[in-house]
DNA sequence: AATGAATGAGCTTTCATTCAT
DNA sequence: CATGAATGAAAGCTCATTCAT
């Protein structure tokens, strides 16, 4: 019994995270780390503000849990799709996919994410950020023994795998930004194959010409 | 004798502008916006808080005008190595260079850009920030056109010369990231051929094997 | 008990509200608006900044509830004075001696209440004080109903009663100013019937009864 | 020669000096003294700060010279005005005449004075406005004389003087502010006679029966 | 455990005044 | 003498955080 009420009051109280994360994330993603008071967090999710104290540490504990909740929500779904019995480029193209979605329905959290791995305070936050870096590099890595999978079963060039990741989270970012900037200019919305498109077989035109290969079709 | 003098006047007056901005430019860079106080300012620049104001209308002002000539110093090299006499692939190559030793100059610069193009504040100081942003759109432009070109010349794949853009941003803000954050990573250090290499030839192996083509030999 | 709870701190929350406010009109009457500071403010009625701005949205907030509460304050006293089943003069007596003594208690008040009505500021603040300005033109309407009252019975000349409610209170006005800077020149104090001597007698002699003197003509 | 040239150079001194006032003038009245900035003055006096500070100690030294000025032009005209070889009402009435004229030439004007004889800061600036309430002090013992006067020719009752004084005065006060606040309430301009009227016969109708001579009309 | 009033350090900004030119 | 750039004290105000209830 005595287990039950702490379970119950447990789920509670993590029911009570849950709505003032969503709240903050909310205002976070409209308006910026710094434009967002305790107060108006408070306000949103109907909680006191010192509440949100009993829940978090600070501020910034409350957005770097934000953040951390978000990372590992987005690297679990990625790692999954990663981790499929599937060839290697199916597997990027569920990772692409992914992304896209994943910004889609959490329209400008990626700016948060931007913020947190190129941001202005990449140094100030550095120590509350490392959770939330870490598991992000697990998921590069994870990225990375792909592409390496990739370059053994000569799908891919024999290129640093690193370096493959990089291009594909380059690529990535690039699309998703011009589109949430200049949504007009993808009239049937962002494909994964726009991206996959140019991360397999570049811009050159001849190589373009040697291989309709690299199509999935 | 007069204008000598009205000169000499705007030279000192341009020079304690400079000091103001190189001493703004090392704390926003290091710190972000919001974690850099005008005091701050006052005291590594040598001046006193008024004399800021007599520069700058207020502290989002500083910043603008930083912003902005940076993005301006940025795209006017830009702009001239594209409209050298040079084939694209070179003038493409000659731009990857100068951005990666622009930002090598004035590193963590790069930040900024980022926060500005695409942070946290992006929809607050957007009124402000619209000088710098049409800046680097122009240099946008600039660039979808040479890729235009290099698509008539048969040099690119027939895309969209503005998503070739993206990807080469893309690709080079990955790449330029990657180094900061890992320098050992690129132990000879960051080379344009790396971007340039995956940004012509992409990442698929069959292709690669066809076409040696791209290659700068 | 709920309830009782709700009202001891509502009667708390009043309570600091008029320390506040006691403390910020001592300070604007013997200082003037522009020379009194929050700081002082704070200080002098022991409470920190902070609060002052959770009582007041700013010092403009402050200062004019300030007012709009003495001017309610000196209306209503005056509206009751008016409105008793005494005759005319009876009443206006009252008004006089309400007057004298409301800034006899409040000294120097008056001041504000010039500097609202008369003063430098009257331009600027105009939006603000509409409140207040509005309870003392419904007072002044009423005296001049009252003064209407009496030409209707003869008892004063048959004046606009606009100009007559002004002649009373230039006349009070007057008088109150002197009796503040010069105490000594009334040794019995300032008695309403002074001015009301004045105000219904005028300063003409006798002779004036026969009054060639005023005729122009 | 020497003589000359420093009596050329005084004149020329008193020159700007007027242009600064001429300046100051305007920028207070229209916006007190507080909404004022050197910088303004110097602006629209097309003086530079640092002359401004030449002619005057401070802000409040301008500001004060403005006052004195401005109080002996007007006690100066006044004071003649009640020296002149009339009968006591006619001079009344010139005095009332003047000062309606005085602030309708100078609108506003009338506010400063306020400010200065009723104002918030009057106790700040007490050592300051010394001379020209002195001044104004010397005016009213010559309105006062005046009064005598008439209280010794029976023309006037047989009240104090400075009652008298103090009389006249709150009701141009009283008449001028409200014809300044609601113009549209004195058709035909405010007259002398309208507050001649009430000062010599007050409100009462007995009287009025007696004279509807003063009747202008 | 939940609350939110109270706090006050610290921010941006203004502006009277000085003084080197 | 005239200038106006430089100054910096001091203002109003915000908001993360605390703690008595």
């Amino acid at each position: 019994m005595r287990e039950k009420k702490l379970s119950r009051r447990e789920r509670l109280k993590a029911g009570y995270c849950r709505e003032i994360l969503d709240a903050a994330l909310e205002l976070f993603t409209a308006n910026g780390y710094h434009n967002v008071t305790m107060h108006q967090i408070a306000m949103k999710s109907e909680f006191s503000i010192g509440t949100l104290y009993n829940f978090f540490k600070n501020k910034e504990d409350l957005y770097h849990s934000l953040v951390l909740e978000k990372c590992k929500e987005y690297a679990g779904m990625q790692f999954r799709a990663l981790q499929k019995d599937a060839d290697v480029l199916e597997r990027i193209r569920e990772f692409l996919s992914n992304g896209i979605r994943f910004f889609l329905d959490n329209t400008s959290l990626i700016r948060i994410f931007i913020a947190e791995t190129r941001g202005e305070s990449f140094n100030l936050r550095s120590k509350l950020r490392n959770d939330a870096r870490r598991v992000m590099n697990e998921l590069d890595e994870k990225v990375a023994s792909v592409m390496r999978e990739g370059v053994q079963k000569k799908i891919f060039r024999r290129l640093d795998p690193v370096h493959l990741t990089l291009a594909l989270q380059g690529l990535s970012e690039a699309f998703l930004f011009h589109w949430m900037d200049y949504p007009e200019a993808f009239p049937d919305g962002l494909q994964a194959d726009m991206i996959l498109d140019i991360f397999t077989r570049g811009s050159t035109a001849q190589t373009a010409a040697a291989g309709p290969a690299a199509g999935r079709g």
